[in-house]
RNA sequence: CGGGGCGUAGCGCAGUCCGGUUAGCGCACCUGGUUUGGGACCAGGGGGUCGCAGGUUCGAAUCCUGCCGCCCCGACCA
């Protein structure tokens, strides 16, 4: 029979009494990351970057798997490339940061360097905000003949976008990600490229971060600098705003144009290349917090926890319970599942438990005399904050288990509160009564023009977070131009 | 860049209005002891250019001037 622990949250607020504090709180007592001395810049802690490296691994696989390889391109972008790419430039010229000098030096005035005026760089350096512009122009030299495609590559790395307000993992200055850029000789198959990278995103959304998501595309006025088209996953916080998981663009043959791709048929006629790109990046990892967590710290997906069980010895390891305790770590280590013993003697038993209830691990052995005595085990899982005893014969089968009932409990649990908290509204006067209430996902009706969605935007804050794909034709008007529309789309509050 | 708030030990704060011994408290840290099935207790200890610079004063964390930084709320965004 499963026992309900009390949790003592002493050091997190409670998402109900401020949600923001909350998500901060879980960052800084689950070691996730720090602000640094960098202005919107944080330094990912050990705890946090684990859980990257966890999300990175299994993305590079599935890349891998669909005939995807690892490039690397620079840093810096010349300033000029930039501009080459009319909506880019647009998109991102306002957040750029610029290099424009190489060299520091003494201050002749006092102590300190300053920037060295004779060391101004010819053409200043911009420090990407994401690499379309230099990888398209590297592409042009590697493209010549259909036989060069497609290309697909991606890359592991870190941009930077001079946002105003800034979050850790949600929205930073700088951040990691991978972006990946193909190059492919029809207009078809480089559509069939983004989708098959947004399919990809949304499975991993699900699968392992056991975070639910609506896969759809996005409005013109959301679309991607450059795009064509853009794919988004869209997921619901438990706050009831949406979170912009990954993008998966169809760039047509702006970036080929703009660079001039052009490869030659097996016919020998020549065109222009046809590209896309996509990216997730460490927001992720922000979206995993804010999926699954309480208010007594962070909760994570089995598949993404850099330490999946943690043996805690009570009241602390002597000899007869470590013996015990090794036996059972080396079961569940045998079956691939990551484990560690807590050998700490200064630390009593309810601090490690609160400790590692605030990191999120998913299941937590508490082993005593007084049960090997009886030949049980204490497990408690994170998840549903429940405990029971279990045979210690057979407990690596049953953490295995575990597991994977954590992991699919989480995506159940995660898609239950998403559903709740989407509605289906007809009218204005509905639409924000639901905004003001109770948040979350809207379905209404658009009548696709660019002036009611920004109209919509002004007065309440929403926005269109994508038109829904496999979305059932239904007519209906649109909430403020009264105007004929054949589908819902979806609406929220977004991050 | 507008509006608000804050800078005192690693973190959280009191002290500032009304200047006055050696700047204090909680947490964390170190040492020793007693403890140990949900965040232990006792004793001892280390740690501070009171954001920076200038000024007023016999005397400044406290008053004045300037600067810097950070946080929150708005306009832009993965």
């Amino acid at each position: 029979m499963p026992l309900i622990y009390e949790i003592m949250a002493k050091e997190i607020t409670a998402r109900a009494e401020d949600y923001s504090k909350w998500y901060l709180d879980i960052v800084k007592k689950a070691g996730l990351a720090d602000n640094s001395a960098v202005r919107g810049c944080m330094v990912i802690k050990p705890n946090g970057y684990a859980i990257w490296e966890k999300m990175r691994d299994q993305l590079d696989r599935m890349f891998k798997e669909t005939g995807h390889v690892n490039a690397y391109f620079p840093l810096f972008i010349p300033k000029s490339f930039l501009s080459k790419e009319a909506d880019h430039v647009e998109g991102f010229a306002k957040e750029c940061a610029v290099v424009t000098h190489h060299r520091l030096m003494n201050n002749p005035n006092g102590s300190g360097v300053v920037v060295d005026p004779g060391a101004k760089l010819e053409e200043e350096l911009i420090v990407r905000p994401t690499s379309e512009t230099i990888i398209w122009n590297t592409y042009r030299d590697w493209i010549k003949s259909y036989r060069d495609l497609p290309l697909l590559i991606n890359q592991w790395a870190n941009v930077v976008r001079w946002e105003l307000r800034t979050r850790p993992f949600l929205r930073t200055t700088e951040f990691l990600w991978q972006e990946g850029h193909t190059a492919h000789a029809t207009k078809k198959e480089a559509e069939e490229e983004a989708h098959l990278i947004h399919e990809i995103y949304a499975r991993f959304a699900e699968d392992y971060m056991a975070m639910p998501v609506i896969k759809g595309a996005k409005t013109a006025n959301e679309r991607f600098a450059g795009a064509e088209q853009t794919y988004t996953i869209e997921a619901l916080m438990q706050d009831g705003k949406a979170l912009q998981a990954g993008t998966s663009h169809f760039l047509g043959q702006n970036f080929a144009k703009a660079f001039d791709v052009k490869f030659a048929s097996d016919n020998n006629i020549e065109d222009y290349v046809w590209a896309t790109s996509w990216g997730v990046s460490t927001r992720l990892v922000g979206g995993l917090i804010m999926t699954h967590s309480d208010d007594a710290g962070l909760v994570l997906p089995p598949r993404l926890a850099p330490m999946q069980v943690v043996i805690v010895p009570i009241p602390k390891p002597t000899p007869s319970i470590l013996e015990v305790a090794q036996r059972i770590e080396s079961q569940i280590k045998a079956l691939g599942i990551s484990v560690k013993i807590d050998m700490d003697e200064k630390k009593r038993p309810g601090f490690k438990f609160a400790q590692y209830e605030m990191e999120g691990v998913p299941i937590r052995l508490g082993i005593g005399q007084r049960d090997i005595d009886k030949g049980v085990i204490e497990v408690a899982r994170r998840d549903e904050r429940t405990k029971s005893f279990v045979s210690i014969e057979g407990v690596d089968r049953y953490v295995k288990q575990l597991l994977d009932d954590i992991q699919v409990n989480l995506l159940y649990r995660a898609m239950h509160f998403r559903d709740d908290r989407t509605s289906f509204v007809d009218t204005f006067d509905e639409f924000e009564k639901v905004l003001e209430g109770k948040g979350g996902f809207i379905y209404a009706h658009w009548d696709g023009t660019s002036e009611s969605e920004l109209k919509i935007k002004e007065k309440t804050k929403a926005t269109i977070r994508c038109i829904p794909c496999d979305n059932p034709s239904e007519s209906g008007k649109d909430l403020i131009s009264g105007k004929p529309s054949n589908q819902r789309v979806l609406f929220a509050k977004a991050y």
